[in-house]
DNA sequence: AACCAGGCTCTAG
DNA sequence: CTAGAGCATGGT
């Protein structure tokens, strides 16, 4: 049996709108149970009201390497996560992923005389900057250059299914995959997973962290400016990606990532310049106006 | 069945 | 220094 623990979230959040806001591209939902990943963790959450969550942390029972022949490391009492572990895997891993810190409602109730971003902020009330791990935000957004977010997903969920290590659900009842570490992607195969021209792209990044030259966990506490710069580095990362990670995977909430549907935002609503450049909440700002924008295409 | 996708690099001027 | 072509593939 799943024994599922109820919490309340410190404010409103919405996991709907969070998996569909375009900062994350592996996060799930089916028959009102939505799965989140991140590095070796795996939460099942069940929305029960706008503050209220039900979870369940998977237990690290089956940990298979891809490689490593049907070999099944139990580890010792791994029959079930006390509920105090739970609690603590919550409070350590899951919390901070959600930015469950943060006061969105005051971020929201501040008056910038703003018409539009009101419109946008009520209807993506809940939203949330995820802090997502720094890897798979490098990887994942390096990768999403010209590329649909369907197209997005099923690329990063080919690199799970191929490199990464398996863990087994018991709310799925089948094996769920991690995202591959850089180790796991170090002169790797990457011709199925329908990388294109990003491959070499992809594979830069990985040597770079592999052979020591670049050293993701270093760059939290570089200040905004070095941090793009460090990330630019890498082949094939320009000021956008640097920005989605900047944004998603180390909470720099002043940036905005410039993209297609920012520029298009600016056009028809800002005339056309983005107003926000300064603002030290313009990321989440950004949120609020993505979303909105890509769930109302026809407007722009 | 064309068309375009949460861009970036490289080259030409 | 800026502008623009070219990029591999999948989803619609």
């Amino acid at each position: 049996m799943i024994n599922w623990k109820e919490i309340e979230f410190p404010e409103a959040i919405a996991l709907d709108k969070i998996i569909c806001s375009g900062q994350c591209f592996r996060p799930l939902e089916w028959e009102g149970i939505y799965r989140f990943i991140t590095k070796d963790s795996v939460l099942y959450l069940k929305q029960v009201s706008e503050k209220r969550l039900a979870f369940y942390v998977n237990e690290n029972a089956s940990v298979v390497k891809q490689g490593e022949m049907s070999k099944i490391f139990l580890k010792e009492n791994s029959e079930r996560i006390t509920s105090e572990g739970a609690e603590k895997q919550w409070e350590k891993i899951w919390l901070p992923y959600f930015d469950g810190r943060r006061k969105y409602k005051k971020i929201e109730q501040d008056n910038r005389g703003d018409l539009h971003l009101q419109t946008c902020i009520d209807f993506g009330k809940g939203l949330r900057i995820l802090k997502q791990d720094p890897f798979e935000t490098l990887i994942t957004f390096i990768l999403s250059q010209r590329k649909s977010i369907p197209a997005i997903r099923s690329s990063v969920e080919k690199l799970c299914e191929q490199f990464g290590e398996k863990r087994y659900s018991k709310v799925e009842e089948k094996d769920v995959y991690l995202f591959p570490s850089a180790e796991a992607l170090y002169h790797a195969d990457l011709s199925n997973c329908s990388l294109g021209y990003r491959v070499p792209f992809v594979q830069d990044a990985v040597e770079r962290i592999v052979e020591g030259r670049l050293d993701l966990s270093a760059l939290e506490k570089l200040p905004t400016k070095e941090l793009l710069e460090a990330l630019m580095e890498v082949h094939g990362v320009g000021i956008k990606v640097a920005s989605c990670v900047a944004l998603f995977a180390y909470s720099r909430m002043d940036i905005i990532p410039e993209d297609v549907w920012m520029k298009r935002i600016w056009e028809k609503h800002y005339q056309g310049g983005n107003p926000y450049r300064e603002d030290p909440d313009g990321g989440i700002i950004q949120q609020y106006l993505f979303h909105y924008a890509i769930h109302h295409k026809e407007e722009y």
